[in-house]
DNA sequence: TAGATTGTTAATCGATTAACAATC
DNA sequence: TAGATTGTTAATCGATTAACAATC
């Protein structure tokens, strides 16, 4: 078995694949590990241990080619290939989500999304219908989803959780107040808990105001 | 000085505060931290050492009060106070934000919302009022704001950083796929970069896949 | 008192940083 | 070749877990 990679590690790719992305849009071609480092704000030397968990992508004495580095990052990532998204819940957030139109360009595409309230439906947000909750599991059997966005009240995710797993969905990017508790070994969960964000703030800022 | 309290504490206790929220609305009056231990997952150990970063909570032979720890949480996240929240960005991520009035409940109150389209002055979105950029100043001066949410572009969003410290906002809760450059001195600054967090669950997608 | 469970110290584990030999 | 910079090993640091004495 490979050596696992810590979730410490993959927290920070996505950050490194923006900053050479940013450089790609600079045209710079070419960038070492410590004048990353410097823009980054981070040590050189986690910079070259965090790439060479997955191989070496640089070059001693010339440092890194950065279109190739961002193409490696970006297969890391999975970018390299097309996820689909439903959305489950069509409020704010999930229409947010529907709209967020950049994510289109790394290859995701929202191809529905779902509600309960009857008078959503049909409905087409930036293209994307609106389908009745009922409807769920017939799309689920004629289409190939990858992943779930969870944008509804925190009393329905557990339920609808299990369902779409039974459907056949292995994927979750939750955005419910709660943990679901779902089989790790089959589904991967990503939580996006704005209020306990928002918490993390408001500790940092009492924090601050104590020390000044 | 106090010792530092390790941003990997400070993430977990919006975690507690929830579980203990909802061990209150079952009605439970204590619970030990092997019980909690259990619901949550989490080493009895853990919990035990994350809450004795800010006191002694519990009783031995006894465990602790529910009632007592939630509050006692409540104030270390700084949620005994009142926060107000200006959003700027009116779109369909800002608006999201706007109409999540659960945030209220915690003493979270968002005042206004900021944009540059001009179809959008004079709206409301639930009751709050969208001004237009060249608005801020003025409301700043005349509004005791504790917190601006970044909901915009990114590449306006750095500017936009700067001018609300210089106007005196010392929290930002920022969207915006980009790092802001503020002094950490001054300002504290969470993000949500929810296209991170996208890949970091594609990640876990390709690996899964690899190991089926 | 006896049993339970905390608070806290000590041990372990993992992640980060430093250092440097390998090599382009 | 000489200089630069990686890949990688070793050292350090911090976070997590285990253990247990204190105590309710």
């Amino acid at each position: 078995m490979e050596k696992e990679i810590s979730q410490a590690v993959i927290r920070r790719m996505p950050r490194y694949y923006r900053y050479l992305g940013d450089l790609l849009d600079q045209g710079v071609e070419r960038i070492s590990s410590n004048d990353l480092s410097e823009l980054m704000k981070v040590t050189a030397s986690q910079i070259r241990q965090d790439l060479n968990n997955f191989g070496g992508f640089g070059q001693q004495g010339y440092g890194y080619n950065v279109q190739f580095l961002y193409d490696e990052i970006g297969k890391i990532l999975g970018l390299n290939q097309q996820h689909t998204i439903i959305v489950i819940g069509a409020g704010n957030l999930g229409q947010a989500l529907a709209n967020y139109a950049k994510f289109e360009k790394r290859g995701f595409v929202i191809i529905a999304m779902f509600d309960v309230k009857p008078e959503l439906k049909g409905k087409k947000c930036r293209d994307i219908p609106v389908y009745m909750m009922d409807e769920l599991e017939d799309f689920c059997k004629n289409h190939s989803v990858d992943i779930a966005a969870l944008t509804l009240p925190k009393d329905f995710a557990p339920e609808i959780a299990d369902k779409l797993v039974k459907l056949g969905i292995h994927a979750i990017w939750n955005f419910a107040h709660v943990d679901l508790d779902v089989d790790e070994k089959e589904v991967v969960v990503e939580n996006v808990h704005l209020s306990d964000s928002l918490m993390q703030l408001t500790y940092n800022i009492v924090k601050k105001k104590a020390q000044s």
